[in-house]
RNA sequence: GCCGCGAUGGUGGAAUCGGUAGACACGAAGGACUUAAAAUCCUUUGGCCAGUGAUGGCUGUGCGGGUUCAAGUCCCGCUCGCGGUACCA
């Protein structure tokens, strides 16, 4: 007997994989590239829990097995080491985010090392090396020198916008812009340099921009969109309200049909496709100039209900549209006035939670331009500017935010579908036929009439009358915005940019990386200062080309630097592509390598990154792969989105304003409260007594009530947390059962993408599973029991059937079904006392992407050479399991009654004859009369009677 | 509100094309070995009923209907839970 004695077999081949390389890749073109990547982890400082690597091990155990089928399978880590979490991990802790981020990356590294993953570590990367972000700072020079050409559908070199403009001015211009500008050649040259450089950032993809944006004065920043939730920040949960601030921003919205079209070309689960298509938010519709009467002033409003054009009754402008002023009368500047400062008290917050109807008339009236008729211009929060033009028509009987506001302010209200009931709420289905448009007796543009379409068609018709007749155009919207991209921060990439004279120019590309500047103060501000400003080594001398101290300044050859950083997405944006090439010091990624290896194929993460991380990143590769830098115009081919692992809390119930404590079957004969234990002092909700009084001082002189001589805790499934005292670490099961077996258990949980408790009292049955493995392989003195005998048929079928289950399930990462053929497996061979070493051989090869350390070890005492890593991975034979007979259920109207034996090629016909002369069919016919049988061969045999 | 996903024993979860529901594992109960513990092994384990017993019968996949020879699986209508999103016109 030799015992299994893991702490041995792993510390081993953890050496000799450092030793050997064993996890080293090179470019081969000799071999099929595959990419694997997890999402790279910013390093915290509460360390790995056991949750944190099971999407880690998930992919591991895929790139090892495509490694096993030949492929050259790049798997790289890194660290998400710049932006918010470490900063406030910093912040918290008191100490500059530099050390505490170094700290935090050695305990992740030490944790990781443990759990034997295929890493190739000389890959690694951090966001926060400079030798990284010297290509997110090269990415946004490009961008900022490029605009999105709206023809070609992608970016373009901005001198060529120049080269237009200087030609003639804005004419044949298609570039997507923050608004549309008109002007003439002369008039561009006719610019100052200041004006240019403002011009300009109307097209440039990184752009400044004056603009509205979430300010969070307790983190003493701006974050982008899905950084803010439900009002508040998604890091600490701060208030966040909207101001207008110059800040750099990326024009992401250009990409908006790209980015949609690209969804369809990746396999990507439905749930986070339809996640981004809603952030995208594309809405096909027609925007429609109105004319204001009794003034020459004219505005566009955005609907997608175009057919509803004859149900007007008032128009809406967004509180913060610049018509507002321009539209309100003198007798009505007081109201508006009291209005307008009403909604700038209200937050964000405020906003969400209370809808009543707020809103006030402009005293201006909009000319509906297919009726002629005459409707108010009110003014109300529920229009956002953000959206469409920020002016809307309103038709209250088929909208219901309209309906609400009609009802309010007393406004009619036309029906247009027939048969709709209006009067309790507006009828917002876009199916029926269309009526009263135009009302009987009423004028219409042209004659124009949609009477008797149904809505569809009626949509359709006056999207071409309104282009047709030069009333408006067509028009898509979409919903997502452009990137705000600067933050009021020190710990982020700095922007290689400075100020002349106010206007940014970029400090010279051989000249990057700008280093991020040693400061004493890092703290943020409220009031929006950047930490950066504390810098004292923080001037550009344009001169010398070179940073030099910011006393040196003199607007002459010396001037300011940039003072806000960028977000934590700018270096998660493009790490993948650094991987393929992370030494590289003349290019983000080498054109060898970037061919080479493509894209990712694999890519394993939470769902939480959908319209962060996964957006950002899929524009950012676009914009590259623009450039000719990417080579896939989808960053990400397949993506895995592992499930979240919860915590399993046990509870103890303390008798009230006792010392004493229940167990759980008898708590409620007594008022208690259930207090959080700390799991790893409960085993199988049994708690450990003695280690409850040793826990916390004031629980020494605890009593118990106990039942069976046990303190039985009660349990529920909550997040894991610390304060929830059931953070299980994977260094401990590391320690107490191994890193193979943690491996196989996390997978053996359940599906890697379904969220699960962690229960750690079901692991005993993965190691025991291990052990009884190895036994397979030692005789009781210790020798190798595998000898050159021939396999038996059955051995080989207990292979086979393995074989075929774990090659489907891995491909399908469905480990966990895996895992439990492999339990049967190693049952009947050990039930059939299987010697042969080819069986062996290939159960080891079979083994090793779950439990690579023990499946080295027994690769080795098998006397083969290498390491396991490149066992070929076992070819199914499907001879093997052929049967002669199958044992098949045998149903009478439906409901299985016994189960006999039926040769393997029987026809449906014999089946039925079979089934009706067995012994126990006969009492099921007895007295009944057969009318109709059906026999599925290898399925069913089901007789119906009457 | 809208969109997406889900609900199976005491627990985690299996079940390919609609074809013997509950694989595998945990836990529990009983037993073997042991001075004892640990470890290991064996038996039972969805529920109810009948039988000394082998066994047999009924029932059973959130709820209510339907399609089908046959439904965890398909269709219709609900309930609950999770995730996303929201005055997006």
């Amino acid at each position: 007997m030799r015992d299994y004695d893991f702490r041995k077999i792993e510390e081993k081949w953890r050496a000799l994989w450092v030793a050997n390389k064993t996890y080293h890749v090179e470019e081969d073109e000799a071999k099929k590239k595959f990419y694997v990547l997890n999402m790279f982890p910013y390093p915290s400082g509460a360390g790995l829990h056991v949750g944190h690597p099971l999407g880690y091990i998930a992919s591991d155990i895929y790139a090892r097995f495509k490694r096993q089928q030949g492929y050259n399978v790049l798997n790289p880590m890194g660290y998400d080491s710049y932006g918010l979490p470490a900063e406030q991990y910093a912040i918290q802790t008191g100490q500059h985010p530099e050390k505490t981020t170094f700290q935090n990356i050695d305990r992740y590294r030490e944790q990781l090392d443990k759990i034997g993953f295929c890493f190739d570590w000389d890959r690694e990367v951090r966001t926060c090396a400079p030798g990284y972000y010297h290509w997110t700072q090269w990415a946004f020079q490009k961008m900022f020198n490029s605009y999105f050409d709206t023809a070609l559908g992608k970016a373009q070199p901005i001198d060529q916008l120049v080269a237009n403009l200087e030609a003639k001015g804005t004419e044949g211009i298609n570039a997507a812009c923050s608004e549309e500008l008109c002007f003439t050649a002369d008039e561009w040259k006719a610019m100052s340099e200041q004006e240019k450089s403002q011009t300009l950032m109307n097209y440039r993809i990184a752009f400044l921009g004056e603009t509205m944006v979430n300010w969070c004065p307790k983190l003493g920043t701006v974050l982008a969109n899905d950084e803010v939730i439900d009002g508040v920040s998604e890091r600490g949960g701060y208030p966040v309200e909207q101001k207008k601030m110059r800040q750099w921003c990326l024009r992401v919205s250009a990409y908006s049909q790209r980015l949609l079209d690209g969804l369809d070309t990746i396999q990507w689960s439905d749930s986070i496709k339809e996640t981004q298509k809603n952030w995208i938010g594309r809405s096909e519709g027609a925007e429609v100039q109105i004319k204001v009467a009794d003034s020459d002033i004219e505005f566009t409003i955005f609907t997608t209900r175009a057919d509803t054009m004859f149900g007007v009754t008032f128009f809406v402008l967004a509180p913060e549209s610049e018509l507002v002023a321009q539209l309100t009368s003198a007798e009505q500047k007081e109201e508006v006035d009291k209005y307008l400062t009403y909604v700038k008290s209200r937050t964000e917050r405020e906003r969400q939670i209370d809808r009543t109807v707020t809103g006030v008339f402009s005293g201006s009236y909009g000319i509906n331009p297919i009726t002629g008729e005459k409707c108010p211009i009110y003014i109300a929060e529920y229009v956002l500017s953000g959206y469409g033009t920020g002016a809307i028509m309103a038709v209250p009987a088929h909208d219901s935010r309209d309906y609400a506001f009609a009802r309010h302010f007393n406004l009619p209200i036309i029906p247009l579908v027939e048969g709709a009931d209006v009067s309790e709420e507006s009828y917002d289905a876009k199916e029926g036929i269309v009526m009263n448009s135009p009302m009987e007796g009423k004028p219409s543009l042209n004659g124009f009439t949609l009477n008797g379409l149904t809505i569809k068609e009626a949509i359709a018709a006056t999207k071409k009358f309104v282009s047709e007749n030069g009333l408006g155009r067509v028009k898509v919207n979409y919903r997502l915005r452009d990137a705000i991209f600067s933050r009021q921060r020190y710990w982020g990439e700095p922007f290689p940019v400075y100020y002349r004279h106010g206007i940014p120019c970029m400090i010279p590309e051989e000249c990057l990386p700008v280093e991020l500047p040693q400061v004493e103060n890092f703290l943020p501000t409220e009031s929006g200062e950047p930490p950066l400003g504390n810098a004292q080594l923080w001037a550009w001398d344009e001169a010398n080309r070179k940073i030099v101290d910011k006393a040196l300044i003199d607007e002459k050859t010396v001037f300011p630097i940039e003072l806000f950083t960028m977000p934590g997405f700018a270096g998660s944006s493009a790490y993948y592509l650094r991987y393929m090439d992370p030494n590289n010091g003349e290019a983000l990624v080498g054109e060898k390598a970037s061919e080479y290896w493509q894209n990712v194929d694999l890519y394993v993460g939470g769902s939480e990154h959908a319209t962060g991380h996964l957006i950002y990143s899929r524009f950012w590769n676009k914009f590259l792969f623009d450039l000719g830098v990417s080579k896939k115009e989808e960053p990400f081919q397949k993506l895995i989105n592992q499930g979240m692992i919860q915590g399993r809390s046990n509870f103890v119930y303390r008798i009230k304003d006792t010392n004493t404590f229940v167990s759980l079957g008898l708590k409620d004969q007594y008022d208690t409260t259930p207090i959080h234990v700390d799991v790893n002092i409960v085993k199988n909700d049994v708690l450990d007594v003695e280690a409850f009084k040793a826990w916390r001082p004031e629980y020494e002189t605890a009593e118990f009530i106990l039942e069976d001589d046990k303190y039985i805790c009660g349990w529920a499934v909550e997040k894991m947390s610390k304060s929830m005292f059931n953070v299980v670490n994977p260094d401990m099961i590391v320690e107490r059962y191994g890193a193979d077996t943690l491996r196989l258990y996390e997978m053996f949980l359940g599906p890697v993408e379904q969220s699960k408790p962690w229960d750690t009292n079901g692991i005993d049955g993965c190691h025991r599973f291990l052990k009884k493995l190895w036994q397979l392989f030692w005789d009781k003195d210790g020798n190798l029991q595998a000898d050159a005998t021939e396999p038996t048929a059955d051995n080989m079928k207990s292979l086979h059937k393995l074989i075929k289950k774990v090659s489907a399930d891995i491909e399908e990462f469905s480990y966990n079904t895996s895992i439990s053929a492999f339990m049967v497996a190693i049952n009947e061979l050990t039930a059939q006392k299987c010697r042969s070493r080819e069986v062996m051989t290939q159960i080891v090869a079979l083994l090793a992407p779950f439990a690579p350390h023990m499946a080295e070890e027994l690769w080795e005492a098998l006397g083969q050479e290498g390491s396991v890593c490149d066992a070929l991975w076992p070819a199914f034979d499907e001879k093997y399991l052929v049967e002669s007979s199958v044992q098949l259920g045998v149903q009478f109207n439906g409901k299985v009654r016994f189960a006999m034996q039926f040769p393997a090629d029987a026809t449906p016909e014999q089946m039925v004859e079979m089934a009706l002369a067995a012994p126990e069919a006969q009492k099921h016919l007895e007295g009944k009369q057969i009318v109709k049988t059906i026999a599925v061969p290898k399925r069913i045999v089901n007789i119906v009677v009457k």
